[in-house]
This record gives C-alpha cells, sequence and structure tokens, in this order.
RNA sequence: GUGCCCGUAGCUCAAUCGGAUAGAGCACCAGCCUUCUAAGCUGGGGGUUACAGGUUCGAUUCCUGUCGGGCACGCCA
C-alpha cells in the first residue's frame, strides 16, 4: 500500500461516521473515487447516493448527516456535501506535497502495489507459428501481454512469460516443403514451387544458408515433376508433396523439419529481445504429442465418458459444457487435431499450479474460447483462472492506404523492418495506445515521422525536459532530499502536476485489475501535458533558493513518474533529445 | 443464417468494476522564443456518445431491439 494513499483514512473516517448514525444496517460499499474536475475535490464518496434509495431519504441529507458527526482530520482541508449528494474531500496542501517525498524516494519502486500478493501468473503471449518471421500483426500482441507482465509485476504478482510454439502439425510440414523446394532451387536452377507454399525471402535465404552449410545433402529428387500432376485443389496437392517428400527424404526429412523450425524459433526470439520482449518458456507442442500428454487427457477424458467415437474419429462433447458443438479431438485419418494439443497444453497449465493464466490471443480465436474452457472443466480444472484476452487486428496503413498481409504469400512487414523504420521507442508505444478491443489503424508513414504528430516523442520530451532542468542546476536529486517541502507548492498548475502525480499508483492497479495497459499512455500523456504547461508558465530555476528548491523536486518527481511509466511501456526515457 | 467484439468531434482515440459540465491528439484559425530545449505553450470553433426503448438518484458504461463495421463458425491451424 502507498503510504502516500489517504483513502484507508477517509474510509475510517466515513465509517466512524456511519457508527454514529442509524445507518449501521447499510450494506453498500463505501468507496472513494477521484473525481474528473479538481472542483469537485481530491477524492469523492457517493456512499449517500447509494443511500438515499434504502432508507428513502434525500441524499444531501444523509450526506450532510454524515459530514455532521465525522471526525475532523489534519489530512483534510475540508470536506463539503455537493451535486446530488456527494461527500467531497479536500486534502491539506501539505500532504499532497508529500507525495515529492515518496516519489524521491521510492524512484522506480514509487506506484509498486501489494494486491498481487505473491500470486503466480502466467502469461501467454504472442505464441506466433514458427513458420516465418513475426510481422506487424504480432507486434500488438507482444506489446500488450510484456506490458501487462511488467505492470503486474509491479504490482506484486510473480508472472511467468510463456510463448507456445506451434512445432507440430501441418503448417511445420509447410514450412519443410517450401524450404526444400527452393532448395532444390538452388541445384536445378529452376523456379519450382509449390502454389501455396511459404514463399518469403526468408524461406530462400535459409535454403542458401542450408546448402552452404550441409552441401548436397537433401537434393534427392533433382527430377521434381510432382508439381504436374494436374490436382487442382492446391491443399490437396501439398499433402501429397509433403508425403511426397517424407518418403524421397526418408530420416533427412527430420532433419531438415527440425532446422527450418528452429531457424525460425531463433528468429523470432531475437526480434523479439529486440522489440523488448522476453520470455521465461518456449513451450513446444511437440512435447505434448511426445511425453503422451495428448494421449492421457484424451483417455481422462473418455474415462468421463466426454468422448463419441463417431465415423472412426474421436469427438469431445463440449456441448455439455456450453460450447455450440462438439470438437474432434482425433480425426479418423489417425491424426490428432490442434485442439487435442492445446487441450494438453493448457492442461499442464493448470497442472503448474498457477494462480492464475492469461491467454493472450488475437481475436480471430474467439470462437476457440469456450471449447478450450469446456475442456477444463470437463478435466475438473476452475476454468474461471483462466483470462483470455483478446487482441482485435491491427489493420497497417501506409498514409491512406491499406497493406494487405499474409504469411504464406510473403507478403508482410516485419516487426523487424518496423523496429529498422521508426524504432523501437516509438513501435511499441503506438501498440501500447489502444485498448485491446479496439481496431488499431496502424500507419507506418506517421510512425515514422520524427514530428510532433508523433505522440512518444511528446512524452519522452517532457522527460528530457526535466532531465535537462535538473542538468542546468548542477546539484544532485538526492540532495533536495528534505528540503523539497518547505516552499508550499500551491500554484493551479503545482497542485494539478501533484494530483497527477499522486494517481500513479492507482492508475496502474488499475491496469493490472481490468487488463488496460493502454491507461499507462493516457497517463503518461497528461502528465507530460502538464509539464509542458507548468514548464512553459513557470521559472523552476529562481534565484529564491527555497522555491528553487520545492519546485525542482517537483520536476525531479515527475521525472521520476515520466521514467517509470515509460519503463513499463518498454520505451526509453531520454535525458536529451 | 448463428455467435462474439466494436460504433463517441472532420480523422485517430480516451473517459477510473454506473457518477457531477463526455476529454485529448491530429487537422483548421489566431497568438507566444534577448529568459531553464518551440519535438513546446496559450486561445478558438467543433457532439442528440449510430438509432429506439428499458433499468435508476444518475447511463458513453448495464439490459432489449434495429442499423452499420470487423471476426469466427471444418475430421484446418
Amino acid at each position: 500500500m502507498n503510504s502516500n494513499n489517504p483513502v484507508d483514512h477517509l474510509k475510517a473516517l466515513v465509517n466512524e461516521a456511519i457508527e454514529k448514525l442509524p445507518y449501521s444496517s447499510y450494506d453498500c460499499l463505501v468507496t472513494f473515487e477521484r473525481p474528473k474536475s479538481s472542483k469537485h475535490g481530491d477524492y469523492s464518496c457517493n456512499l449517500a447516493l447509494q443511500l438515499s434509495k434504502k432508507l428513502k431519504k434525500n441524499p444531501r441529507v444523509i450526506a450532510t448527516d454524515i459530514l455532521e458527526v465525522m471526525p475532523s482530520s489534519d489530512l483534510l482541508e475540508r470536506v463539503e456535501v455537493a451535486g446530488a449528494g456527494f461527500l467531497n474531500f479536500y486534502l491539506d496542501t501539505y500532504f499532497k506535497q508529500k507525495v515529492i517525498s515518496d516519489i524521491l524516494k521510492k524512484g522506480l519502486c514509487f506506484g509498486d502495489s501489494s494486491i498481487g500478493s505473491g500470486k503466480k501468473i502466467l502469461i501467454e503471449f504472442v505464441s506466433a507459428n514458427p513458420t516465418g518471421p513475426l510481422h506487424i500483426g504480432h507486434g500488438r500482441g507482444a506489446v500488450f501481454g510484456s506490458t501487462l507482465a511488467r505492470v503486474m509485476e509491479k504490482c506484486s504478482f510473480s508472472v511467468f512469460r510463456e510463448y507456445y510454439v506451434n512445432d507440430a502439425g501441418r503448417q511445420i510440414d509447410i514450412l519443410t516443403l517450401s524450404v526444400w523446394y527452393r532448395y532444390l532451387n538452388l541445384f536445378t536452377g529452376t523456379q519450382s514451387f509449390p502454389e501455396n507454399g511459404y514463399k518469403g525471402q526468408y524461406i530462400e535465404d535459409l535454403a542458401i544458408n542450408l546448402k552452404e552449410k550441409y552441401g548436397d545433402r537433401w537434393n534427392q529428387n533433382s527430377e521434381n515433376d510432382i508439381l504436374e500432376t494436374g490436382l487442382e485443389d492446391q491443399e490437396l496437392l501439398l499433402d501429397k508433396l509433403i508425403e511426397n517428400a517424407k518418403s524421397v527424404l526418408g530420416k533427412n526429412y527430420e532433419t531438415l523439419k527440425d532446422l527450418s523450425v528452429n531457424a525460425q524459433i531463433e528468429s523470432c526470439e531475437k526480434d523479439l529481445l529486440i522489440f523488448g520482449v522476453n520470455f521465461d518458456n518456449w513451450f513446444s507442442e511437440k512435447k505434448v504429442f511426445s511425453d503422451g500428454s495428448v494421449e492421457s487427457v484424451i483417455e481422462d477424458l473418455e474415462s468421463k465418458n466426454l468422448v463419441d467415437n463417431r465415423n472412426g474419429a474421436k469427438w469431445f462433447k463440449s456441448s455439455e459444457f456450453s460450447d455450440d458443438k462438439d470438437r474432434v479431438l482425433k480425426r479418423s485419418n489417425g491424426e490428432y487435431t490442434y485442439f487435442a494439443s492445446d487441450v494438453a497444453y493448457h492442461h499442464d497449465k493448470f497442472q503448474r499450479g498457477f494462480n492464475q493464466i492469461i491467454n493472450i490471443w488475437g481475436a480471430d480465436h474467439h470462437g476457440y474460447v469456450p471449447r478450450v474452457k469446456a475442456a477444463l472443466k470437463a478435466l475438473g480444472h476452475d476454468s474461471s483462472l483462466l483470462k483470455i484476452v483478446l487482441i482485435q487486428f491491427a489493420s497497417l496503413f501506409r498514409g491512406e492506404q491499406k497493406v494487405s498481409m499474409s504469411t504464406r504469400s510473403g507478403e508482410f512487414v516485419t516487426i523487424k523492418e518496423l523496429v529498422a523504420d521508426v524504432g523501437v521507442d516509438a513501435a511499441r508505444y503506438f501498440y501500447a495506445m489502444r485498448k485491446n478491443d479496439q481496431h488499431l489503424d496502424f500507419d507506418l508513414d506517421l510512425a515514422k515521422k520524427k514530428s510532433s504528430e508523433n505522440p512518444v516523442y511528446y512524452v519522452q520530451y517532457a522527460h528530457a525536459r526535466c532531465a535537462s532542468i535538473i542538468s542546468k542546476w548542477g546539484g544532485k536529486v538526492g540532495d533536495l532530499s528534505g528540503h523539497e517541502l518547505q516552499v508550499s507548492l500551491d500554484q493551479p498548475d503545482e497542485i494539478s502536476l501533484l494530483r497527477k502525480l499522486s494517481d500513479y499508483p492507482e492508475m496502474l492497479e488499475n491496469c493490472c485489475r481490468d487488463f488496460v495497459p493502454h491507461n499507462i499512455t493516457v497517463y503518461l500523456r497528461e502528465l507530460a501535458a502538464l509539464l509542458h504547461r507548468y514548464y512553459n508558465a513557470t521559472q523552476i530555476l529562481s534565484a529564491d533558493v527555497p522555491i528553487r528548491t520545492s519546485r525542482l523536486s517537483l520536476i525531479a518527481a515527475v521525472r521520476q513518474v515520466l521514467n517509470n511509466g515509460l519503463t513499463l511501456l518498454g520505451v526509453s526515457a531520454p535525458d536529451s533529445m
């Protein structure tokens, strides 16, 4: 709990007042909020409004009754009954100013909350198929997840970051096949390639790399005329080609597959690190097959009579757990579905003893939520521990022009390219700005602009200004300690800044509670705006030493909080720009 | 067709588990650098919160319906 947070104290005052009144049977929660307008005080309580119906009494009368018997407090300048019956609390100026001392003392730890109380949280995010480089569509989930993870850590959760690697299944075979064809091309000099293969340049690069390292190891089908079978259905053709590759290459197919997948995983990991995203674990889908957990969960479901055999396939009766229909676990051709491995994976997550499990998924997977929850319920888990956050799509624009993307066609802008173009700071900030359930229009041209249109600069510039003033002053921030309260900071701009600074801890808790890390960007822009306004109107480095000291303390506190917020976003806080 | 998400200023988006007069940025108009960084500041116009009902002291927020947009509906992943 933040020592500068007076809410508990205010609650105690109100509760004490209530006890003295015949309202003791009330069952309303005494809640405080920060009013939008400072005209309504520093904290506002709506208790009288809530009690009004139950007591069948005018809320203003109730509020006045409460106010009359409420004990006085050193923290408060005054309390008023306002509006329909709000109790508005105005904090004492000296107390408000103490937030500066709190910030300077705690530094990067200012705003830390204890609400997580050490609970173990698993956050799974990104989890893009390792069939190609991460592109702009993956960036949003990456930023959301990594920011939320940091926020939750600040709120005393023990966070474990995980990437689920779909390194099994057909798409991996398509990847392998694509690499093989490009590899063969290098020997034949032709461009023979399956229509629905992965066409990106990275496939060709990998093929070249393999040839350099391993020579002609996979050059075993130079005639390679199977493309000309006359099959119209491109997906059927792909299956046939995969089958062919497996039989032609034999054991070498597996090595080619492993090399191809590992190259993609490494490239993802590298791109993510540059992008400020790291994981504690890369969980392999292959593992849930090889260690028997897929079979084991299916057996578990079968023992509970929740699996039907229909037409040679195994169906999980998910409709008994409020899913629309039953889902196939094992196909009639003997192969497991993606769903089967996902059930095993989620079962594994639950067995690892987390207090909460968070999945960050693209919104296109929303139809998948009921079946996963159904499976968890069926396996005897508390599915409410699983929180699935759906991230809406990001559409990519170049100015007015929408850019279409597709992994197979190889037409996409990668994270790597994005970072090279606009930098990590702008890219991350841009992604972080929007709420997860809103579509995001990512304008590449705008993100590239090194101008005021680009919101990240506005916040960073505020930080740089603070740093610049401190540097101009020439002293050490630590030396301000103990002297920061000697002059009352009671100009309107100063009061606004103090209030905004003291909002930071609650803002952070809200981000954590509601999974809304975009609030950080809103907060930072507002704090930066107040700083810029103050800066323009007020000489910080006043000749009057006590005044200068107090103002510098405020500036140092603003700099610290801007830094804390930017750090959470994974955006740098430059001292000069 | 069914289900989920969204609809707020010209554009892109906020709005504290329902709170007081719905806020920013961009764009547009008019001003501010001999003073700590003008990547900044000040002022101005801009809204029936898609529409119609309902719930209540109070609704952008919750419920129902309509319209519009996105997504998902396979023995694909």
